[in-house]
DNA sequence: CGGGATCCGAGACGATACTG
DNA sequence: CAGTATCGTCTCGGATCCCG
């Protein structure tokens, strides 16, 4: 029953066809997807491989702070929803290379974005929380 | 120690200025502001004001399945990092009402196209997910 | 109406050890 | 090298009550 009031969030010609997605609705099933690209780690393992396919440890390196468990289990979420790829190389010792699917190259392509936008936004960022944290010393 | 080697990440022409923030280096301080943003409510509550100002209760009931614990929680990270601004209309009950700073703006549209980009992408992810699934059942 | 405070369970997360 | 398993911690997050 919640979920139709969901469907229509100001939509009124939305109801014929069921294929449009809405991760505001949280019964839709692109909230746990859209909870996998833009976790904690999630971000950053797309991140890490915009720029190229990279082994595990690899990735590891250089998403700074992860776990070998988080990153392995964030993986298979990414790999689950299609957005990397794991290719294992029967080599000695076996390496395991991950690599981003089409999918994957135009979400993290965004996250990228977003990524420079909020770098590029650090200083103001830093200084609305000096300001915040400031105002209690009033 | 270890955050000189997260900030050089293949960048030769870095060193110079130290006004490059990493969200890859785990002691970066636009880390926390990145999760701020792609948390879990993060992103649907800048998403929720990105349609124009909203009052709590309007965007607790967009921002479906969220308790007004996390929302206000949310909120005041969100505030905190400047994306976010408060408003208290001294009415009778009083209104309060939430609305995106022009920095706000920039992240939030953003979030809104990586979120009409994977809600346009959901029926592959939904056949991936299938595919991945259906693996184990060869 | 808009929150803050508190309690509590569930799950995230990290460290370590172990396997192929 | 690339994971999995187990464990302990600790935060997230929901329910409830309460206040202005």
């Amino acid at each position: 029953m919640e979920t139709e009031q969901a469907q229509r969030r100001s939509r009124p010609d939305a109801g014929s066809s069921e294929d449009h997605f809405d991760v505001f609705a949280c019964a839709c099933p692109s909230r746990p997807t859209l909870e996998h690209i833009t976790g904690r780690w999630g971000v950053l393992t797309l991140g890490g491989l915009a720029q190229g396919p990279l082994r595990f440890n690899e990735l590891a390196r250089r998403v700074d702070g992860v776990s070998q468990k988080m990153l392995s289990q964030t993986l298979q979420a990414l790999e689950r929803d299609g957005f990397v790829e794991r290719e294992v190389l029967a080599t000695l010792p076996p390496h395991v290379v991950y690599r981003l699917t089409p999918v994957g190259v135009a979400v993290a392509d965004k996250l990228m974005g977003l990524i420079a936008d909020l770098e590029a936004l650090m200083p103001q960022v830093l200084d609305a929380q000096a300001r915040y944290d400031g105002r209690e010393a009033d």
